[in-house]
DNA sequence: GTACATTATAATTATATGGTTATGTCCGGT
DNA sequence: ACCGGACATAACCATATAATTATAATGTAC
């Protein structure tokens, strides 16, 4: 996963609203108006949230007669969790600078 | 770690230019001047980065002359991942549906 | 087809974010 | 003391974000 799509995995978590409502998928599937009245927020925001979710990858959904079950991804969120513990090798970078001359030296 | 807490810190890393810097004080300590031309953005974007990483404990200073050495704190890191990897517990808020009768049943 | 329940989308608004330029602060050398 | 380099802070601007209300789309039941 390049950085790029790590900082848009990380947006995606980075709200107290939705690391709740993956805590919550985390026990089992939900549907939206199950989440409404844990979140004191519309049932358009709570949507918009799960929206947000579904393109970063973290939930798919099940439509179920009326309802829509959002399931949470737990091999992406690990994948994740795993990204931030194992980030790329920027040695490159570093000797490019120091080709320029740019390395601050001291000590 | 809460989830407040861990969406700010996720939030710090949220961004693709942050988890450059993050990846290269990985290597090693850098300052402020050998960012700049990793980067291409100015000096005091770079130091607004390097401040809100600050500020979300995950990276620390050291004044070496005129030079401020920015240092990566690995645990502060690896223990965001962690959390990822450990999220809340949120079987009383579903317990807590259950009781208002608002959990959907279907199938 | 009508009525109702659930979810999604559109339009709007307030705040947060990431960049810029200009300026202030701190340190080292002469 | 002064000047110049490195960094931080301030003021500003454009875009993104998270909420709202209103409205559409989808599915069930009669």
């Amino acid at each position: 996963m390049d950085l790029e799509q790590l900082a848009d995995a990380l947006k995606a978590l980075a709200d107290p609203t939705r690391l709740k409502m993956v805590s919550l998928l985390n026990i089992r599937d939900c549907c939206i108006c199950e989440l409404v009245p844990l979140f004191g927020i519309s049932q358009p925001a709570v949507s918009k949230h799960m929206s947000r979710l579904k393109t970063a990858g973290l939930v798919h959904e099940t439509r179920k007669g009326m309802w829509v079950f959002y399931a949470l991804d737990k091999e992406r969120l690990a994948g994740i969790g795993l990204s931030l513990a194992h980030l790329p090798d920027m040695s490159g970078e570093l000797r490019r600078l120091e080709r320029q001359g740019l390395l601050v030296q001291c000590l």
